[in-house]
DNA sequence: CGGATGCTTGACCATCCGGTCAAAATTCAC
DNA sequence: GTGAATTTTGACCGGATGGTCAAGCATCCG
C-alpha cells in the first residue's frame, strides 16, 4: 500500500463534497463486491451498479480495478488492525488473551466482509498486500509477540510460541466470518442469526484460559 | 454433488484407458489451477496446459468448467473428510483428539491445495457445495459431535460445546494450509521450509490437552 | 490391413470485461 | 445569470474466455 489510490477526480484541487461522497459510496460498494466474490470475480460493473452510478463515472474516481482494491484496503487495514494492537503488556495477560478474542469474534460478527476480503486475498499467495503483510502487520506481530515472549518469563502464562498462539487466535476466530455459510448449514441455523457467536466466545474463552494458565 | 461429471467421452461404453488417463491429468491440473486462482479465476486454457492438452480435448472429457470443478470436488471430497472419520469412539478422548488434531496438520502440510480449495469456495457462500455440507458433511459432524458429546457425560474431557470444538481444530488446522503465504512472510520462512507445522503441532496439542483435560 | 470407433485440434464464435473518449449535464464561483 | 470547472454517461474498443464444430489423426478389432 504505498500510497493512496489517485483519483483522476482529484488531480485538479481538493476534495468535493461530492467525490467524499461518490468515493465512500464506490468503496463500500467494493467491499461488499470483492469480498463476495474475490479480486477476479468482482466486476467494475457490479461495483458500479453497487454505488448507483455508471462504470466509466466510477472510473473517473479510481483509475482501475486494482486502484479500487488498493484504496480498499488501505481504508480498512488500520481498524483490521485494531484489535492485536489493543494487546497491552501492562495489562493482566489472561485478561488481555481472553480480551482479544472477545474484539476478534466481535468483528468477525460486525464486520465478516472485510475478514473474507483479507482472507481470499491471503490464500492466493497474497500477490497485492505481501508488503502490507511484511511491513505493519508483521512489525504489529513481532511486538506483540515479544510481549508474550516477556508474559511467559514472567511466568504469567504457560510457555508457547507466540506465533502460533496468534495464529490460533486468528484463525479460530475468523473462521467464524470466512466459514461463515459452512457454520450455519452445519449448525442449522437462519441467515441472521448470531448467537452461536457468544457460544463460541464462550467455548475459546474457556479453552485459552485452561490452556494458557501456567502449571 | 448429485452425479458424477459425464464427460461427452463417457457417454459411448466402458472408461478407456486413454480416457482413465486423461482424466486423472485433468483433475490433478484442475486442482492446481482452480485452488491458486479460485472458480472465476482459473481458465479452460490454464487447465488445458497444465493437463498437457488442447481446450477442445479437454472440453471432450468434460462438459464444461462446472462439471470439472464438480468432478475434482467429488474425487476429493472422500479422503478429505477421513481425518474426521478416524476420530474414534472407542479410544481414548484425549489420545483421539490428539491424533485428530496431527491428522489435520499433515493434511495440511501434504495437501494444502485441497484445503484451499474447499476454504475459497465456502468463502463465497459454498454455491457450489451446499449440498455436500448439509448431506455428508453435516452427517459426518453430527455424527461425531454425539461421539464428543458422550465423552463428556462420561466426564473424560471438559464440557465443551462438540460443534466449536470441532470447527476451532479446523480452523487453527487448516490455517496452515490456507493462510501459508502470510504464515510464512510473519515467520520469515522460505518457500520450502514445512517445520513450523511441527512447532505448531506442538503448540495445538499442548493447547487442546490442557484445554480439554476434565478438572 | 481396413474400417469403425475413439481421440485431438485449429479455427472460430459470442459474450464478458476492463478501460477509453467525446460530448452532455450539472455544479460552482463570481 | 453566466462562464468555467466538475461530474456523468452512452457508445465503443481490444483482449480474454467459455464453448462449438468439423475435419484430421490414432487406435483397436476383426
Amino acid at each position: 500500500m504505498s500510497e493512496a489510490a489517485a483519483p483522476r477526480a482529484a488531480r485538479t484541487r481538493r476534495r468535493t463534497r461530492i467525490q467524499q461522497e461518490n468515493e465512500e459510496r464506490i468503496l463500500a460498494s467494493a467491499l461488499a463486491v470483492f469480498s463476495a466474490h474475490g479480486f477476479r470475480g468482482a466486476t467494475l460493473d457490479m461495483i458500479a451498479d453497487g454505488a448507483g452510478m455508471s462504470k466509466p463515472n466510477l472510473l473517473y474516481y479510481f483509475r482501475g480495478k486494482d486502484d479500487i482494491f488498493a484504496a480498499l484496503l488501505e481504508s480498512l487495514l488500520e481498524s483490521w488492525l485494531d484489535p492485536l494492537r489493543e494487546l497491552s503488556a501492562a495489562g493482566d495477560p489472561m485478561k488481555e488473551i481472553r480480551a482479544y478474542i472477545r474484539r476478534k469474534l466481535e468483528m468477525a460478527r460486525e464486520r465478516p466482509r472485510e475478514s473474507r476480503l483479507f482472507a481470499t486475498e491471503i490464500m492466493q499467495g497474497a500477490p497485492r498486500i505481501a508488503d502490507v503483510i511484511q511491513g505493519d502487520l508483521k512489525a504489529l506481530v513481532d511486538e506483540k509477540s515479544s510481549v508474550i515472549r516477556a508474559w511467559i518469563a514472567k511466568g504469567l502464562i504457560r510457555k508457547v510460541d507466540p506465533h502460533h498462539l496468534i495464529f490460533s487466535i486468528w484463525a479460530t476466530t475468523q473462521h467464524y466470518a470466512d466459514f461463515d455459510a459452512q457454520v450455519r448449514m452445519l449448525m442449522d441455523l437462519p441467515p441472521d442469526a448470531d448467537g452461536h457467536i457468544d457460544d463460541a466466545a464462550r467455548f475459546l474463552e474457556a479453552l485459552y484460559m485452561k490452556g494458557l494458565a501456567p502449571d
